[in-house]
DNA sequence: GTCTATAGGGGGATAGAC
DNA sequence: GTCTATCCCCCTATAGAC
C-alpha cells in the first residue's frame, strides 16, 4: 500500500469534494475571477456535476460564504460571553484562537473583505450580528472598565478595529509582505505564533495610553 | 449659470476621463468584476474609444495599478529618508499623511491588496522596492533604537505590520464595520482623524511593552 | 450519479463609416 | 477622434445518453 503525501480522497462524497475544491478556488481567485471549470478540476470531477449538485455558481458561493462567516464568527463566540473570565483573559483567547484559524486558512481575511466589498448590504441581509457584539459579556466588561478609568475614554471603534486589526492585518498582507520583504512563510508563521502572546500586552497598554 | 455638485468637467481629455472612469471602477470592483462597459459609461464615453486609447482592458488596469501604487509609496517616501526628524516625528507624519491619503480614497488599500492577491509575483517584477525600506533612514533609527535599548528586541516585521495595519486596516475593514454597527461614514472619519494622533502614541508604548 | 455535447449569453475587441 | 455594428471567444448552464 502506498502512501501518497496528498492522498485522494475516496471516502468523501462528491458534494464535499466540490466545496472544498469551491472553497480553495474561491479563497484565492475570489467570485468573479473563479471559472467553474477550474472547480470542476480542482475536485477532479466533470463540470455538469457542480450544476447537479448546487444548481449554479453563485448558489454554490454562497454556501461557501455563509459557512466561511459562520467558522469566523464561532471561533470566537463562545469565549466573548464567558461569564467567569476577565477581560484580559477573553483577551488571550480571542488572539490565539483567530491566529490558529488563521494559521491554517490564511486566505479567509482577503476572501471576506474583497467579497462584502462587492456586495456589503448581503452580509446585514444574511448575518445580524451587530446586536450580538453589544450584548456580548466581552463588551459589557470593556464599558466597565472605562466606567472604573481602568481604560481611557474612546470611541469603542479604536478599541475593536485594533483588536482586529492587530489579528488579521498580518494575513491579509501577508503575500505583498513576503513578495516585498522575501521572508519565508516559515518565518512568518512563527512570528503570528508570537503575537498570540504579544497582542493582549499591546491591547492592554494601548487603552491605557494618552 | 447652474452650480451643480458633480459638475461635467469637459476640461480635461478623453484619455484622462476614461483614466478616472477606470479607477473608480477598478476600486469599486477589482480587474475581474469590472466590465470594459462599466468604464465606458461611467466615463460618458464610447465602448470603442477604450480600446482606442489604451488598446485593452489589461493594459488600462496595468496603468492604475501602477500610479496607485506610485502614489502609495510616494506619499510617505520623503518622509521615511529625512536625516533630521527622530523616529517619532517620523511616525507621526507617516500616519498623518496615509490617513489623509485614505479619507480621500478609502478603496486604495481593498484594490491593492485584492489584486496583489491574484498576481503577487507581479508586484516585485514592476515594484522592486523590498531593499528601499531598508535602506531607508527611518529603519535604520528603528534598529539603532534596539541598540540603545530604547525598544524590546522583537522581530521587526511585527513593528511593520502594527505600523501599516494600524493606519490601513480601518479602511480596509470600513464596509463590514459600517454595515454590521451602523456608524455613519462622518464618526468613521472622525475617528480616522483622531488615530492621526493615536496611532504614534499607541506605537510607542507597544515597542516599550513586553 | 456521472458523463458528452451543445445551447445560450455576455463581454472584450475591432472594422469601418463619419 | 468618435461613433455604430458586429465578430468571436469564453464561460455558465442544461439536455440527454449511459
Amino acid at each position: 500500500m502506498t502512501v501518497s503525501k496528498e492522498p485522494k480522497r475516496t471516502d468523501i462524497s462528491t458534494e464535499e469534494k466540490i466545496k472544498e475544491a469551491a472553497r480553495v478556488v474561491f479563497f484565492k481567485k475570489g467570485f468573479a475571477a473563479t471559472r467553474t471549470r477550474d472547480i470542476a478540476e480542482e475536485a477532479g470531477i466533470n463540470l455538469a456535476l457542480l450544476n447537479y449538485y448546487f444548481r449554479s455558481k453563485a448558489k454554490l458561493f454562497e454556501i461557501i460564504m455563509i459557512e466561511t462567516l459562520t467558522r469566523f464568527v464561532n471561533s470566537i463566540q463562545t469565549v466573548v460571553n464567558e461569564e467567569n473570565t476577565t477581560l484580559e483573559e477573553k483577551l488571550v483567547k480571542i488572539a490565539s484562537r483567530y491566529i490558529d484559524l488563521l494559521l491554517e486558512e490564511s486566505e479567509i481575511p482577503t476572501f471576506l473583505v474583497t467579497e462584502i466589498r462587492s456586495n456589503p448590504a448581503g452580509l446585514k441581509a444574511k448575518f445580524p450580528m451587530g446586536q450580538t457584539i453589544i450584548n456580548s459579556v466581552f463588551f459589557k466588561q470593556y464599558q466597565e472598565a472605562h466606567k472604573q478609568g481602568k481604560i481611557v475614554e474612546r470611541h469603542p471603534i479604536h478599541f475593536m478595529m485594533n483588536l482586529i486589526g492587530l489579528i488579521v492585518f498580518p494575513f491579509i498582507a501577508k503575500p505583498m509582505l513576503l513578495e516585498v520583504s522575501g521572508v519565508p512563510t516559515s518565518e512568518f508563521n512563527k512570528a503570528m505564533e508570537e503575537r498570540k502572546k504579544l497582542i493582549p500586552i499591546w491591547l492592554k497598554v494601548m487603552m491605557e495610553a494618552k
